[in-house]
DNA sequence: CTGAAAGCGCTAACAC
DNA sequence: GTGTTAGCGCTTTCAG
């Protein structure tokens, strides 16, 4: 053992293996090893397991450049592990593990954090969860102007020319839409989510208008209520929309929470799902196992993630790739709040 | 700009400020700052702002020693991120990011991702998350023993002498108990989690027959079923407790999953909560805001989760404390599902 | 008040 | 085949 808390170093190996440092290196590095004699590489092998040893992983990063480490970048300051990043993350880690890398958590809300990280250079590439339509932090735009690997999951910055790994909102907001369409639904509401935030929210927006559209159905504004991907907020929108005297034969949430609350208001008003009024929604955290309470697009979270992962280790294996879109299928599942009229 | 990446080193900063590279770490680094000539401070801090510079954290790590970084081991192979260890991490995030420090993630279900992070000295200290009873890696066993900063949190290994952050749950599974008792419960079925894997599951038990004790209820064996932490486990345990003829008028299963399983049989078998059986648990994933399905005691996650961070902290600022335990209190959540009979 | 120099632990090119 | 050496970018004495 020596000084820093007793860690052996590729010295203590050397000296127990009666070798020069280097060639530790050499040995346990791999390509060169067969250039030294079995019988030295078993000793440094021995010193190696009775040492405990490992290389230094702080010395090794800043010599070889490289980390192996990369950094999540959540945009939630409420809350950074909900159901729908804790998925997503299930994903993402599973592919980081099979490739050896490590994963640093990031909180997003302060430009701060991400400069940390990234300007430190102490991660290799960055995955960027649900990024915020406005997002601009200067850490953010430089990153992707110099091609530093990269990828955006779930919501990216206006223009932005980088990866992004997400279901495809528009056509599953229209999908969605048809649904409700098909069994006979002619006036559909619309919780929006924050369409001030989210692109998802603007997308599935643009995604019910094209169906509407391709169903000749005049798109009346008066049937798209802000619902803030809030439960809450939803059962609002829609308790005002019913005293509003309102008619509506379906509704479309943006998410699952609010496809909850507008349950609840239809539920406060007498309304019976689906003979007098269809639920459909797009579920954000969707559980193997759970029933599902409403009809819903169930994105494939696990997934995303690991597409998302595996395009960014491409990415950091070669930073020269065309930064392109990604988008994975939903699967709908039916549970019943969505019956032909 | 240079070599790696275009990210600026101390030396452009020096050489766009007209000083000694040291002279910029001298600045930026405070504590001698003052003895630097304010137009020179002044002309590096324009130079560092003017080129984005920051430091290279790996290579100031390598250095100083400190990586100001934490590791958090979880030690579930399927679902790293359920809703308990979200909120933990909710709980360790925020009060890293107060210290500044940041979060590396570690699946601890292989010793091999632990030799990594501790062996390889990459992180400050470790934080391990339900840690199995039986946990024994090496790695694990060596850095309880040479003092190395760790916390556990929310279950530990057997005669590991570090810290442990936890609720209490030998009280509460007595606590929990008693609730039934005094509701007029006399034969209470106890669904435990797994007690070989999970101390938590061992201690809620211990609880659960300390309250039989004091109430001078003699321990029934037949009363004590495996629900091993599962809704389904635990389903099927309460639906063969019913078919067996055994008689309750009271459950306490050791987590939420578990009690939704339990009335789940109920359910099935017409048996009446609370009017017939009685239910009582403790929550492991009470969200705020969520109604409670069942009466609980529910656990303070992010305050764990916090306590744990804190902890761990001024352990990596002074290893020398002596290690203990520290136990939160749960919050009594009545849901209707235990009436006085 | 500022610069030079040593060294953190490691890798890799280059001698011996 | 094996050892020597020059950095990686930074902090921190120690001279000037």
């Amino acid at each position: 053992m020596n000084r820093r808390g007793g860690a052996p170093t590729r010295k203590d190996v050397a000296a127990l293996a009666g070798v020069a440092p280097s060639t530790v290196s050499l040995v346990l590095n791999g390509t060169q090893s067969a250039r030294v004699a079995p019988a030295t590489r078993q000793r440094i092998f021995d010193a190696v397991e009775h040492l405990g040893y490992r290389p230094n992983h702080v010395a090794r990063s800043l010599v070889s450049g490289r980390t192996m480490t990369v950094g999540v970048v959540m945009h939630w300051v409420d809350a950074p592990f909900n159901g729908y990043t804790s998925r997503l993350m299930d994903g993402v880690w599973t592919r980081l593990r099979e490739a050896n890398y490590r994963l640093l958590m990031v909180s997003g809300d302060r430009s701060e954090a991400l400069a940390e990280i990234y300007r430190e250079r102490c991660v290799d590439g960055l995955l960027v969860f649900a990024a915020p339509r406005q997002a601009d932090d200067a850490e953010l735009r430089e990153a992707v102007a110099t091609g530093f690997p990269l990828v955006f999951v779930g919501g990216r910055p206006e223009s932005a020319p980088a990866d992004y790994v997400d279901i495809d909102n528009r056509s599953v907001g229209r999908a969605a839409t048809e649904r409700l369409l098909a069994a006979g639904c002619r006036r559909i509401l619309h919780l929006t989510g924050p369409t001030e935030v989210n692109s998802s929210a603007v997308d599935r927006l643009a995604g019910y208008r094209d169906a509407l559209e391709a169903a000749g159905i005049t798109y009346d504004p008066a049937l798209v209520r802000y619902g803030s991907y809030s439960e809450v907020v939803s059962r609002a929108a829609v308790l005002a929309a019913c005293d509003e005297g309102l008619r509506f034969d379906g509704i479309f949430a943006a998410n699952l929470g609010m496809a909850r609350g507008a349950r609840a208001a239809l539920g406060e008003r007498g309304i019976r799902i689906p003979d007098d009024v269809a639920v459909v929604t797009i579920d954000s955290a969707a559980v193997a196992g759970r029933e599902e309470e409403v009809s819903t697009f169930a994105q494939p979270l696990v997934e995303l993630g690991t597409l998302a992962a595996e395009r960014l280790l491409a990415l950091i294996a070669d930073p020269g790739l065309e930064r392109c879109a990604h988008h994975l299928p939903c699967r709908w599942i039916d549970a019943g709040t969505v019956a032909p009229h």
